[in-house]
DNA sequence: ACTTTCACTGAATTTAGATTCAGTATGTTG
DNA sequence: CAACATACTGAATCTAAATTCAGTGAAAGT
């Protein structure tokens, strides 16, 4: 089975030299020659293995995405929320998934403002990815607690925000109003100044 | 004077056309062909105006920000920010801004994403925008108040709420590092949860 | 051992789109 | 009113990159 293994080989290493080179240069500015260079093939070789750049993509997405589900099932991954501590211990568990995995997803969000395609895979990513924070949030209102904003809005804050320092766009889907903008803007920056709510 | 004129419009007409294709299928996906058929001109009418369509984008910026510099510097844009209501009509002015501005601003991010050249030039733009904001930030360590992170950090937790909020992506130069990321969601999400800092 | 199959190669082809430029029509100048 | 200038046109050209495919050699099957 020596030329399968080869087959499965040169697959392997045309997805890391993508990886690589998108971290790099991003999606949209790499050539496929570029991929098949920096992976040590010939130039023909890629579509051996991919219909195309966005087959690739993928490709790419599919791994993560097995990757993402069992580290997000990790035991003792979730647990006690009004707990500062747990509340750390669960957003650094996201940040990682997303950093790590950051040069990819955004490859997909260069794909997706070309490709009309491409547009719904992230947003699905996306929500898997941070369904328990979602959860989370939301299910405070459950509890009687105090929200910052209606749940929805309290939701898209949180997405927004994780997005933002990780430098992730997010989809106009989900796009807050002028309104709900100004509302926790005010909120962040007034807390900020004045350590207090109003 | 007829020709100039002529010239003139043309030229206006090149620009707005390209505004209004941008803004439906972004800059990367536009065509010189879409923008003068939308404009109702020739395909090589463009070049009588613009080197290319990276000029097009310099000259839409370069609009762009002597409107927005006008409207920056309009009376009674700051005051007392001790005052709820204050942070948010001062917020509502840099919202409105950037939103007014968003499709040529996305182009600029659009245009950064596969020409080194672009880069720079939002960074700079975003800058000018966001000065008051920022001024604000910082002279809050000079009152003596408690901050919820370094001023630094809490500068750029504003720049990422805002760009974050109206989908606009931010330079990797001011990137947050993942404790800070981890540290700024922890505080936003308990706060939500349970009313208060901690 | 002999044939067939398959992964791989890289030069040749195709394609999308930017860019050019000779031609045309309309102002402008003397 | 002639001679000139220039904004505009759109078909022709150029270019970068994707994509194809006949050829090559190593493995698999018989």
């Amino acid at each position: 089975m020596k030329r399968k293994e080869r087959a499965a080989e040169t697959e392997a290493a045309l997805k890391a030299a993508a990886k690589r080179v998108f971290a790099e240069r991003g999606y949209l500015n790499t050539k496929i020659a570029d991929i098949t260079a920096e992976a040590g093939r010939a130039a023909g070789s890629f579509y051996n293995h991919f219909a195309g750049k966005e087959a690739l993509l993928e490709a790419l997405l599919a791994d993560m995405a097995t990757e993402g589900d069992s580290a997000a099932s990790a035991p003792g991954h979730l647990s006690d929320f009004t707990d500062p501590e747990a509340v750390r211990q669960h957003i650094e568990v996201s940040v990682r998934l997303y950093r790590e995995h950051a040069a990819t997803i955004r490859a997909v969000q260069e794909a997706a403002l070309v490709s009309e395609n491409f547009a719904g895979t992230l947003a699905r990513f996306a929500g898997s990815e941070m369904a328990d924070i979602l959860g989370h949030v939301t299910c405070v209102t459950d509890a009687g607690r105090r929200l910052p904003a209606p749940p929805e809005t309290a939701l898209r804050m949180v997405y927004s925000l994780v997005h933002a320092f990780l430098q992730i766009r997010r989809q106009p889907a989900d796009a807050l109003s002028d309104e709900e903008v100004t509302e926790a803007l005010t909120r962040f920056v007034y807390r900020g100044l004045n350590g207090c709510d109003f």
